[in-house]
Parts: C-alpha cells; structure tokens; sequence
DNA sequence: TGCGTTATCCCCAGTTCTGGGGAGATCATC
DNA sequence: GATGATCTCCCCAGAACTGGGGATAACGCA
C-alpha cells in the first residue's frame, strides 16, 4: 500500500502523502495511518498530539470536499496557535498540500493529504483529480484496515426518543422538555432513559454526543434558532 | 440550483437527481432538499419515513465514495423489505443509479444520487466523474442552503479546563476526572464551571457538544482508543 | 388472540450537578 | 509591587439526574 501510495504521490506531482484516521497514532488499533511526512515533522505531531488541534485537521472535520492548505482560513478562522502550527510544518519541508477529508458516521474522522515540498507551488488545475485519488485511497486503505469487527449498529430511536434526545442535546432539563413536548416529566424520564438504554451509555451528555455523532441529531439542531 | 442540477445530470447521461440530506423533510429547517425524482415515488418515500431505512441511504451510511445502486448489495445486506422498496422505486421508474455518501461530522448525514430510468444501463466507465461531481454537488448545496449565522469567537479553555471538558464529553463524574487527572473534586466542579462560564452555559451535556463544535475538542477526543 | 413495541404515567433512594460563597499558591506582566 | 490569569482546594443547599421498581393503553403483526 504504501508503495502504490508513493508512486501515485509522485506521479501527481506531490513530494508527502498522509493518509490517516484522526486519533493519537496506536499501531494496534483498527485506524488508518500511512504517512510518509518529513521525519521531523511527524514526531513533533506525535509528541504534541496534533491530531486532534492541528488545524488542517480541524478543517477537515468541517467539509465535504478537498481543500488547498493555503486557502483553511476559508473555512476555519486561524488563531495564533494555528499559525505557528502551520509556520513549524513549512519549517520542516512540508510546503502546500491538498487534504481530502473521509467522513463515515460511527466512525473516526479521517483524510488523505497531499503535500508539496516546501516552496513548491500546487496546481490547482489538477486537484478535482486528486480529490478522487485521496477519497478512493482512503476508502481502500480502511477496507484493508479494518478486519471488520466492531461493526455496532447504530441504533435507531423512536420518534419520541429522538426528540427527547434532541432536547437533551439542547441543555433542556427533563422538566422543560416535558413542557415543550407537552408530556409528563415522568415521561420524559422514561424516554431518555430508554434512549440511554438502547446506545449503551448512562450518562446523558454521552447519549447527547452519541446522537449527533451518529448522525440522529445535527449541531443546526442544538443551535438552531 | 435545481436548474444546474437538472443539466448537469442530463449531460451525463441520467434521468433523476436527489441532493439531499437524510432527514424529514422540514422546508424550514436548514437542510438540503433538491430533488428530482419520480413524483410518484417521492410520495412514497415521505409517506413511509423511509429516509431513515432505505437500503441505499443505508448502505451511502458505510462508506465514503459513491457506489452502484446495483451492487448495494456488497456493502450492506439486504432484506425481504428492502428488496421490495428498491422493486417498489423500480416499478416507480428510477433504474439503475450511482450515490455518492456525503458526511460532516456533526452534521446530518446526506447523499447525492444519480438515476437512470428504469430499464436503462449504468455507465460504468464514468462513474469516477459523477463521483466527482455528486460531492461538490452536496458541497455547494450545503453552503448555499446555510446562510451560515455570524462566525460567533471561540472562547477558549485553559489547558486544565480542556481536559476536564473532553473527560465530561466522554460522560466521565467529576469524581472519576479527578482520579484520572490526579487532583482534587473540588477542582474539577471548579474548572468544568470555569469552562461552563466561558461558553456561557449552564450544562455539562451543552458544555461538552458546544466544545465540539468549537473545533476545542474532536469526536476522537471522546470515542478514540 | 397473544406478543411485541411504543407512548404515557407513577414512586423512590441515592448520586451527581449547579450555583453561591470562600481561600492560598504560582507565574508572567506591567 | 500590584494585577491578572491560572490552578488548586473547601463548604453548602437545592435542583437535576440515574437506576430500580411499577402500571395502562394503543397499535400492528402473526
């Protein structure tokens, strides 16, 4: 894999290539993590646990489609920190890069980048071309990775339960949901302890964050208006 | 948009289009709806709520590149009434069709789909276009459908307030961040209300999604290892 | 008809959170 | 040397949540 990764990094016109689920770098667990970055570079992204701040990272996590490292500020606003992030990975050769994220609900959040040497220029006439290479390589690299075990599957809630669970997202007590549902507090209780039940957590800001990672609620849901 | 959509689909060589997210459909809510599909079916499909069920919405919810409505079946498996809703969208006039998953973490899951009408052939050779294609077609539908509400700043947390936050995002008491960070309770409650305070919060459950969606902390943060 | 699912409600004991009030120590900065 | 930020710890009362145990009714499906 690696081989092919490189010699179509190379033929791409890029120098690195990363390809990666976002989570501190443990070889045993069942995550993607092929990367051919400058040495230097990737012990200091180890050694600061990066994966989860390091901008591009950050970005990634806000789209759809690839974007050019020289244009993240179009999607997340950079703070000082990010700036000296992105100043140390020039300093180590790592010049502009094309990041393809790979989302799948229940899933880490992963991506494929590519860089340039640092100086290099992208053309950005070929990117549409990588976006397809990276989101290909990526969903190769996880068949592969993934003996395919823990495959859980998301457990779908009532109509009643996700709106509870919706609410709770919101930071409603069960009172003041049982008020905007127009049902008893009792009943409330019940629902969100069912929904608590059915993903396997007994705390309800797990139940919050397991519904919106999974996809039954949206961040437009618990900030919405 | 419906427009371009409609052309575009036409130039390559489809009958119908849906861009769309997966949820019920509320036009007032900030989700993406464009669809062109058979009225018949469309019908059909909100009637019995099958956004959530339809095997190829299902199966768009395992992976990360586009797939063949026709070979659904190698990556998730089908049962009798998912058989008989894919002859059912069959018999309403949709072929053969190509979706293309789109994911954002935190967002609602969605897809953009590409049918031929019934009977015809699927164009095997160019599916990695229309898989290019669909995933800027979703990109460019999800920017436009939100108006996206003024960039509120980031406050930030203070190392310490961070990673009591992403231990209460994991549904951790303040008892057990305490054991794990090695202080005392009392600090805990002391820093999650800090970091409650600078969100503007009231609750753990908003405390930690809010986190989140700050970018402070990521999903890995809390599902990782 | 019986069984499962869903939605609705009730009670209770124990734990955890929330929102007030404190205080002392360190460190950098001005 | 004062000021602010951060981290550490403490107390308390009331509200909210969690995990048990119940119950009734409606609905569809076999």
């Amino acid at each position: 894999m690696s081989d092919l990764m490189a010699e179509i990094t190379k033929a791409m016109g890029f120098r690195h290539y990363a390809l990666v689920h976002h989570v501190d770098l443990k070889p045993a667990v069942r995550s993607v993590h092929i990367v051919d970055y400058p040495q230097d570079w990737v012990e200091r992204f180890q050694a600061r646990r990066l994966y989860a701040s390091d901008p591009i990272h950050r970005a990634s996590h806000r789209t759809n489609v690839g974007f050019a490292w020289s244009a993240v500020q179009s999607i997340i606003s950079l703070t000082a920190a990010d700036r000296s992030i992105l100043a140390e990975a020039y300093e180590a050769g790592l010049g502009d890069g094309f990041t393809v994220p790979a989302h799948i609900p229940g899933e880490l959040n992963g991506s494929c980048s590519f860089a340039m040497a640092a100086g290099e220029m992208l053309d950005h006439r070929q990117l549409p071309f990588v976006q397809l290479v990276g989101s290909f390589a990526f969903e190769a690299a996880r068949k592969i990775s993934r003996i395919h075990a823990p495959q859980s599957e998301c457990p779908s809630l009532t109509e009643r339960q996700a709106e509870c669970v919706a609410l709770v997202a919101r930071g409603k007590t069960d009172w003041e949901i049982s008020q905007i549902l127009g049902i008893g507090q009792e009943t409330v209780i019940q629902h969100v302890k069912d929904a608590r039940d059915r993903y396997g957590v007994t705390k309800r800001t797990l139940l919050a964050i397991r519904a919106l990672f999974e996809g039954q609620i949206s961040f437009a849901d618990v900030f919405g208006r």
